[in-house]
DNA sequence: GTTGAAATTAGTACGAA
DNA sequence: TTCGTACTAATTTCAAC
């Protein structure tokens, strides 16, 4: 089980729970729909918004939380403007069975943003933020190297972060399916607005684009399957 | 320039802005720390925890939203319970001159969470979060593979998400860097809380643990640095 | 940048549909 | 379950210091 799992709220109280818990309605994910996008509404707003009362907006909410449905709220921050501006990925390659030391000592780096562990070439990606491109050798050759478990590294640094989105729910892509193929009728739409969320009330045909032959061969498309024993070494993690 | 620079904030008025804006001080650290960690805190409990008048937390909380070094408030949600269980990250290779139209149809992929422009082997890399790995095929196959920007792709699945941690601020880093430093004086302490927000009004040493002799022969990282023409290219998007 | 008071709003509890 | 209302507590705003 990941840190992400076990303890899906920062500072809440509601750890080790287990099972499926409450079923989401499409009230509840028209509620998370505006969480994700406003995660400071009132409920008394979230509940106009979505076209309830306020009890109900207030029980649901809660249930929400309660569940872990909604794992924490948070800000996002301009990590240029914090100080951070160089962010980079850095894929590791993990010796087997020292998935537990690679987890710990992770948690002990914060300019550790993100890490996941990934089929392919490599066992796990991280994201770290820095003040500055030194800071990521520093950070791959000392700190990184220092940790037994990690066999290899490979970094790469992102020079631009186009998208990030908070509109991923499934609701979206019954609406993004309808649009695929209105697009594919009408031609494309070049000054489509990506974030606009004011579609939530609009209908969701569920449409779907067929495939209309693809302008990349596909023997240059590959998916990467997990490199061998990874499966067995989510568990000791 | 990014959509993420461009609109900062979603559903936010304060578009177009240029400039560095307001100096962060080491108050607005403090601050976006405890957002991060709490976006729904209210800002006079926020007041309290920074040590702070409640106007005066009023008006840096509305400076930092304004200037745009707070993009926006958003609810961290559980996606596997919401409906998305799968998630890939999709390596692409974008074919020159063609990242305008790249962007314009990730644009209209509400499947993507996150896209960045990277150095190393491929151009960008995307994070999907779909229902099950079928829609990733489909989702490669037929509507990546439509976009004539799209060279090439790698796809990898995500088995587990270890960390996300809200908490990358400089100022953690200090605080990092004397705990590095004591365990180094003190030995390993495997039962660390990584995520514990506590220590914000810890004593935060600067000191840096220096090199200490690496288990990973230096041979084996690898900086991947950009293809040719990446620069140039990171213009026309 | 701080404190204190007024106005507004948020959160809770209840009965009814 | 959900809604509507009334009640209590808290937050936000605005003033003076």
């Amino acid at each position: 089980m990941s840190e992400i799992s076990r303890n899906g709220v920062a500072g809440g109280g509601q750890a080790g729970r287990i099972g499926i818990g409450l079923e989401l309605d499409e009230t509840h994910m028209k509620i998370l729909e505006v969480l994700r996008e406003n995660g400071r509404i009132s409920v008394a707003a979230l509940a106009e918004r979505v076209g309830i009362s306020r009890a109900n907006a207030y029980t649901r909410f809660e249930a929400l939380r309660a569940d872990g449905a909604i794992k924490r709220f948070t800000a996002e921050i301009d990590h240029v403007r914090a100080g951070l501006g160089i962010t980079a990925l850095i894929f590791v390659t993990v010796r087997q069975q020292m998935w537990k030391q690679f987890r710990a000592e992770l948690a002990r780096m914060p300019e550790v943003e993100y890490c996941a562990i990934t089929t392919g070439q490599h066992d796990a990606m991280i994201q770290v933020r820095v003040s500055d491109v030194a800071a990521v050798h520093t950070m791959v050759t000392d700190r990184l190297a220092n940790i037994p478990a990690v066999k290899a590294t490979e970094t790469v640094f992102i020079l631009d972060e186009v998208l990030r989105r908070p509109y991923v729910l499934p609701s979206d892509r019954a609406q993004a399916r309808g649009q695929a193929a209105a697009r594919a009728a009408s031609g494309p739409q070049p000054g489509a607005q990506p974030g606009a969320p004011g579609g939530a009330q609009a209908a969701r045909p569920q449409r779907r684009p067929e495939a209309q032959g693809g302008d990349v061969p596909l023997g240059k498309m590959r998916f990467v399957g997990a490199a061998e024993g990874r499966a067995a070494l989510r568990k000791d993690g």
